[in-house]
DNA sequence: TTGGTATTGATGCGATTGCATGAAAATATA
DNA sequence: TATATTTTCATGCAATCGCATCAATACCAA
């Protein structure tokens, strides 16, 4: 394991963020011009749908969506605000809280599916054949592998 | 062109995103631990640094960086109050300001670079082999041709 | 020129993030 | 059991971001 990045694995870093930047900005401006919420309500609001009827911790979601304790817990006082899910008390567990989300939020899902399916295949798809797409996969996986 | 994405597309849509937040934020995080400053404060100076001697205009260093307009001034303000550059006039136009890097902000470069490189080296060189990291690159580049 | 438009960068203000900490409940330890 | 420690989530506050707008200058068209 050398010390330093060679050349490559340097330009492989910043071909990282400057992709991911301009790929995110892009989808993110797609959705925006058509007045939806941002990417990350629609992404919390699926895992919660998923996660039906149960409904999903509020600490299992933080990790699952890899965002900081107080990102979570105002994300959800936002979504809840604004009708998407309903917080309650954890059961088993007086601490803790559960998230789940309202018929409100799953008609919010259906709404913001249509332009966020086809920004994603605008900005992703439509660049890759589909032999690409699964070794970009491949490659993205091993760099958050132990 | 299909409307809406394959399985394939969306799940390589969410491993850009995931792969990037699990490798910034580890090197941020490398960084910190150190009481070093944040990335984009190195990445801003290493541009300014390569510009010298002439400094750069604020709106190239803005697009160059993938910053909005608003951002890089108050970067700018920042990086200009630790003293790790200066504004001037630029010239031949009254209305644009010309970055330039000070002798402490070449320092700061120096000081980054042994955490910062070694952060890269870890959370991504040692990740891949030489020709997956081509490979990674050559992917993540198509992705914002146009 | 002169008046209108476009460009460049800064900034007020409200929303969001990050840090540190707090409150409440669960768990471990003596 | 009694106490200390840990876990879970919320929140006050300062820093930063995003939006909208402004001031100053450059550019353009008649």
């Amino acid at each position: 394991m050398n010390d330093h990045p060679s050349e490559s694995v340097t330009a492989t870093w910043v071909a990282l963020h400057r992709s991911q930047a301009v790929v995110l900005g892009a989808v993110e401006a797609d959705l925006k011009r058509e007045g939806l919420p941002p990417l990350v309500w629609y992404d919390v609001l699926l895992e919660l749908r998923r996660a039906e009827p149960d409904g999903l911790r509020s600490g299992v979601l933080e990790q699952r969506m890899l965002l900081a304790q107080y990102n979570m817990s105002r994300l959800a006082d936002r979504l809840g605000s604004a009708g998407y899910l309903r917080r309650s008390k954890a059961p088993n567990d007086g601490r803790g809280t559960l998230l789940m989300i309202t018929a409100k939020g799953r008609e919010l899902l259906d709404t913001m599916w249509p332009a966020y399916g086809a920004a994603i295949q605008r900005h992703v798809g439509d660049k890759l054949t589909k032999q690409e797409c699964v070794t970009l996969r491949a490659l993205l996986t091993k760099l958050r592998e132990p």
